[in-house]
DNA sequence: TTCACACGTCAATAGCGTTGACGTAAGGTC
DNA sequence: GACCTTACGTCAACGCTATTGACGTGTGAA
């Protein structure tokens, strides 16, 4: 087959559709973010989204290679979207901090889109972008190449691993997040100290503390561990 | 439709296929992950496992209500395998350490039934024994039940976490996990230190770095960090 | 005003999970 | 050993999916 994809800079002909929509990467981004976002992810296909979009479900072809891209190009979208509107202090803890905040949150917001997108390298202009501020922010604050990097991954990745895992959560249909619910009250509550002693012992300070996310006080540690890390001398 | 799915404790009429396999549950939740291990996660469909095991499709739904019922059942196995033989050793780094590198490693050995696992709380036996576990492993250690209860949650959840995100990179396509590896390459590899300049000077660590898993290291600094917390009276 | 071709459309393919209908043979009973 | 009930394997079909080759219209450039 022949590429039928034209790069989003060399478009011209803007040709509306039957249905008088013109096409465009980012019209075609924006309406699957709210496709994913009114009706759930599993509402996401080609052809619904042709449809949303007044579209012939082929037509996405001429903008996207495959379905894959298109998830990439949402994921990167959501990224930018964390980034919007923020610069870095020069304090490299307050950083980290409001950088794995933000993404954390952006990606809760979008539960539905987060779970396709969280596990994914894109390539693409804002995930480049947020790579070169977290090392720029950690090798600026006197961190060795080699511990940078490291860090560097390990803070990525947890960021992405728990948004992806509480994204997870917020999707989950009403009627399983119930059941999960209920299943602290009724099976983690009804323990008893014969067969549960830590359980049981416990119980109305984690059902409390297990209500929320365990994301902030994860990334406070690492934080502290990193801390603990960097050389000495110029810290900031 | 009529419930066409027969309790396991209830069969009786145990009828060879054509080809002349006996079904049962345990036969068809053992095919399904030796066809995920021999050849990756895509090769899983209702078609295809009735073809391994030499069985009309259809007749898996004799045993399961639907896949989503298939995968459970093929995720309860990986965690009851994840638990098997081991045993606290006193030592509460050692041991937080021991359990967060197996619950790890046991879903990404089935990175498509963990995907589907890892973030519902299920209320069975052994995940309520691996709760009990990690909060004793805690307290025994001294650490005060607030602290216990607020280390238990983000160890867990970041196991759960990076677990879950390490096998939704396993169970990609093999087609997307390509071309995540050629983003890498091609991508991040050609960056410029006029324009990206942090990403241009660590690009070789980096791309060795990105090769592995975050959560090894991220374990280690949660570890640290919690140690760094633990009242001192009584460490071990 | 002309002309090339970008791009929206149509039709078709191969795959997917799932279900209703059907008949065979297995197991219990006598 | 014969009979009856029905579990369960099979078949065929449905509606869904992503993707692609062919086609022709109308846009934007020259």
């Amino acid at each position: 087959m022949v590429e039928r994809v034209v790069p989003e800079g060399k478009r011209q002909r803007r040709r509306p559709t039957k249905q008088g929509a013109v096409l465009s990467e980012r019209l075609i981004v924006e309406t699957a973010l709210n496709l994913i976002a009114q009706h759930g992810a599993e509402a996401l296909s080609v052809r619904r989204l042709g449809a949303a979009l007044g579209a012939d479900p082929s037509a996405l072809y001429r903008y996207f290679r495959n379905t894959d891209a298109l998830m990439l190009a949402v994921a990167d979208e959501l990224i930018g979207r964390a980034q919007q509107g923020w610069a870095p202090t020069g304090y490299w803890r307050a950083d980290l901090r409001a950088i794995g905040l933000r993404i954390h949150g952006s990606y809760r917001s979008n539960p539905q889109a987060a779970l396709l997108a969280a596990h994914r390298t894109t390539g693409r202009p804002h995930e480049m972008r947020a790579v070169e501020t977290v090392l720029g922010v950690l090798r600026e604050a006197g961190f060795p190449d080699g511990l940078a990097v490291r860090v560097y991954h390990a803070f990525v990745d947890q960021a992405l691993a728990f948004a992806a895992q509480d994204a997870a959560t917020l999707a989950l249909p009403s009627a399983a997040k119930e059941a999960d619910a209920e299943v602290w009250r009724e099976v983690y509550g009804r323990l008893t100290s014969d067969t549960h002693p830590h359980i049981a012992a416990t119980f109305p300070l984690l059902a409390a503390d297990m209500r929320g996310s365990g994301y902030p006080f994860a990334l406070e540690l690492m934080l502290d561990a990193v801390a603990a890390l960097k050389p000495v001398a110029d810290a900031r």
